[in-house]
DNA sequence: ACAAGTCAATACGCTAGCGTATGTTTTCAA
DNA sequence: TTGAAAACATACGCTAGCGTATTGACTTGT
């Protein structure tokens, strides 16, 4: 069928899919290769060895972990409107880039054991911080706890629906309307 | 040194010592036999298996996952009151069953790599939503929809202080006194 | 003090995955 | 069309961890 020829993003992309199913003890060469239905031997031709496939997959997340941000600072619109979206794609489970999976609870199940994938992490998240922080300050919220408490809500409720499957949109909406109605 | 005998129990709390440090891929007989400074005639000893081992440090967790709520439910005081100390509870970091380490997300991440971890996480995680649920409305908050924030919030803030080190009582104070405010 | 457990050390064969070396097959430009 | 580079396949030796089997060493009750 489709034997074409792999990239490098394509073992990249199916490094996540394995990540986001059976967690970071899957992101081997041998095993991945079956996953591609191909053998080591194209995965030891695009990478040097483990390690630094590991290291193209953190800069692929990375490059897009803050794509949501970044689309909303480009957009025109008040901080309140910018706040509710930014809360809704926080926890909207259609991330085009790995393939309409979530990949975030993984990869912080996965920087547990990784402390480069840590350092990433903690890179990303407070950026992430910094930049709700600042929205939530131009939405006339000064309390910084308020950002740390909103983003903990939402970070735990990607958790909690990787197990429940429940949506999320109405509850950190709530959330939302709570901290704007202090205002 | 100390080079007493080992019991079950001291197998499994290294089990989470190594779990919390160094992810769930640390949970194997060998390793773990040389960070209690013995071999695995001691492992193989206590346990059939790896497995069944990973079955025993499940059960202890799932014994005294609920230990704070359990503790609240026994004392006496106000709805108010009892919501305020669960939360402080929720993300207060010495917890003694572990020897004073915070492994909620240390398991929530291995839960990714093991679906019988999923489903005790699964469990658990039903029984103190619902207690959280109940709780709320015993306040006067009937929106389900913030017990599944304020869960969410504290199992972020875990997630956050595993690498910022910051401290989550004020934050999830902080929300608290939000969602009351509600009343 | 000694037999019967209880707990631990060692040695063995087995498997999965690593990384290298080397050989094939595609692809595409000239 | 052909030959060099790109992409993949295969075979090899190596290591870490598995689980078993066997033996050894501490407890304990009696």
């Amino acid at each position: 069928m489709t034997n074409k020829r792999l990239t490098k993003d394509d073992w990249v992309l199916a490094g996540f899919r394995a990540l986001v199913q059976q967690g970071p003890q899957a992101l081997k060469a041998e095993p991945l290769a079956r996953a591609l239905a191909t053998t080591k031997g194209s995965f030891y031709w695009h990478f040097k060895d483990v390690p630094s496939f590991h290291t193209a997959m953190l800069l692929y997340w990375e490059r897009h972990a803050l794509d949501g941000i970044i689309t909303l600072v480009e957009t025109e619109g008040t901080p309140v409107a910018s706040l509710r979206k930014l809360a809704q794609v926080a926890v909207s489970h259609d991330d085009p880039a790995y393939g309409g999976k979530h990949a975030e609870p993984a990869i912080r199940a996965w920087a547990r054991s990784d402390p480069a994938v840590s350092k990433a992490v903690a890179e990303v998240d407070a950026k992430r911080l910094a930049y709700l922080q600042k929205l939530l300050t131009q939405c006339g919220v000064s309390n910084p706890e308020l950002a740390r408490a909103l983003y903990a809500a939402s970070l735990g409720m990607e958790e909690l629906s990787t197990r429940d499957n429940a949506d999320n949109q109405n509850a950190i909406g709530t959330l939302v309307d709570l901290i704007l109605a202090l205002r």
